[in-house]
RNA sequence: CAGGGUGUGGCGCAGUUGGUAGCGCGCAGCGUUCGGGACGCUGAGGCCGUCGGUUCAAGUCCGAUCACCCUGACCA
């Protein structure tokens, strides 16, 4: 601690209302450049490094490739799709080259992936493929709000899939679904729902994933085991008789969508000519599917799903450091510098010149998962206290039973 | 974009009827403390969002503008 640039706050900056904004700001892990714009210290860092690698791993297990496209883009691809003016997409960023020229700043990657895998995709023999990129995309919103939960600025996984048939497409689509389960599971989001939204005009519904959340953007429907659940704007009879539910059964929540999937099928690449021989040597489209989730505003989510009055409460998954270590003392100090060596990634040693109580404070700021206090009374005992910040209960281990990992 | 609100040291705030700024936290030094954000003394730190106007004099009055927050609209 005393060798990071990190200070706690006591109070939030006004400009800070959201839970999530207020308390990743007041524990050091973020920093407000403008509406909706973010810096990400260390620790803040820490934390969305964590999420990355558990969605990594998830889709790696499903043959995702990663990537690492531009961020930015030539007018003429989008121009393709329709996608640049900003009668058609209102949330562009432009900018000009100093050679003439537009460019734009992505708010999504379709067109650029589709355009890229021309050069890769000719046969049904590359085929599928699926690629996917943790990315920072800018979206120029009316208006930024909720802390890190919609800024103009913000980090997103975006994969997409290419398949020779709708069979196929299909067939990985439920494949990423499974893997979606995973990774929200993993992530400590459970009251993460698969839930029914407008599919625009190439399909009938798309899927958002919705965590559950008192201050989130979206009101969603749901029935008492959530095997249903559906975004408020396809609440109406039609869907409601597809999907077999009565209005009476379902109730009314709000929600934070934090992931969408979507089968894209012909959209970009019908018109950016992505297409495949088959066996027969016949030109076929290919079949796309894209698949977000929004890595920052994962970040928010939980930071507002477990904070308490105390401040943040990180999974221990996701936490920057898994164990805040105090000392108390001379002999707790020397005890720390013994057990802090050689775990500097999973320990936070608070060395600082300061009094226990304000470290305990700022272990429940921060929200790691646990606390080992070393004392001359704990040590006395040849232990050490472990308490835990979700339930706030301590223990006394003994040093031969104690291990870091 | 519409409506509402707010801009004063790093953070939170106060500033009366206009007379060139004060408090708490934090920060630096010294001392006392040391298991729940301790205390004393000394000290550093402010073009009062910006531009323009009124006035002998503007943080304070007038105008414009910018930024930020909230609600709404918007959010393939």
């Amino acid at each position: 601690m005393s060798q990071t640039f990190i200070k706690t706050l006591r109070e939030a900056p006004k400009d800070e209302i959201a839970r999530n904004g207020a308390l990743l700001t007041r524990a050091g892990y973020v920093h407000k450049e403008m509406a909706g714009v973010y810096d990400f210290l260390p620790m803040g860092l820490r934390v969305l490094e964590k999420i990355k690698s558990i969605i990594r791993e998830e889709l790696n297990k499903i043959g995702g490739q990663e990537v690492l496209l531009s961020t930015l883009q030539n007018p003429e691809l989008w121009e393709k799709t329709g996608r640049f003016s900003n009668q058609q997409v209102d949330i562009w960023f432009k900018t000009e080259l100093s050679s003439g020229g537009v460019v734009g700043l992505a708010p999504t990657h379709e067109e650029p992936i589709t355009n890229l895998m021309k050069t890769y995709i000719s046969s049904y023999k590359d085929l599928p493929l699926v690629a996917y990129q943790f990315q920072t995309k800018f979206r120029n919103e009316k208006r930024a709000k909720s802390g890190i939960l919609r800024g103009r600025e913000f980090l997103m996984k975006d994969m997409y899939s290419f398949h020779t048939s709708e069979d196929d497409l299909d067939r990985y689509y439920a494949e990423v679904e499974k893997a979606y389960e995973r990774i929200f599971a993993r992530l400590g989001l459970d009251d993460t729902y698969e839930t029914f939204a407008s599919g625009g005009i190439f399909s009938k519904y798309s899927h958002e994933y919705q965590t559950f959340l008192s201050v989130g953007e979206d009101t969603v429907y749901y029935n008492d085991d959530k095997s249903v659940v559906l975004n408020k704007e396809v609440y109406n009879d039609e869907v409601l008789g597809d999907l077999g539910v009565k209005r009476e059964d379902l109730k009314e929540t709000t929600a934070a969508e934090v992931g969408n999937i979507f089968k894209l099928k012909f959209k970009y690449s019908e018109p950016l000519g992505l297409e495949f021989s088959d066996e027969e040597n016949h030109l076929k489209t290919v079949y796309m599917g894209c698949y977000g989730i929004g890595v920052s505003r994962v970040m928010g989510v939980i930071a507002e799903k477990y904070a308490d009055e105390k401040g943040l409460v990180w999974p221990e998954q996701i936490a920057p450091y898994k164990y805040y270590l105090v000392a108390i003392g001379e002999a707790g100090a020397a005890k720390a510098e013994e057990l802090y060596a050689g775990h500097e990634e999973s320990v936070l040693y608070d060395d600082r010149a300061a009094r226990p109580g304000e470290k305990f404070a700022d272990f429940e700021l921060m929200g790691i998962p646990y606390r080992v206090v070393v004392s001359d009374k704990t040590l006395a005992e040849d232990a050490v206290e472990v308490t835990d910040r979700k339930t706030g209960e301590s223990k006394i281990v003994k040093l031969a039973d104690f291990a870091i990992d």
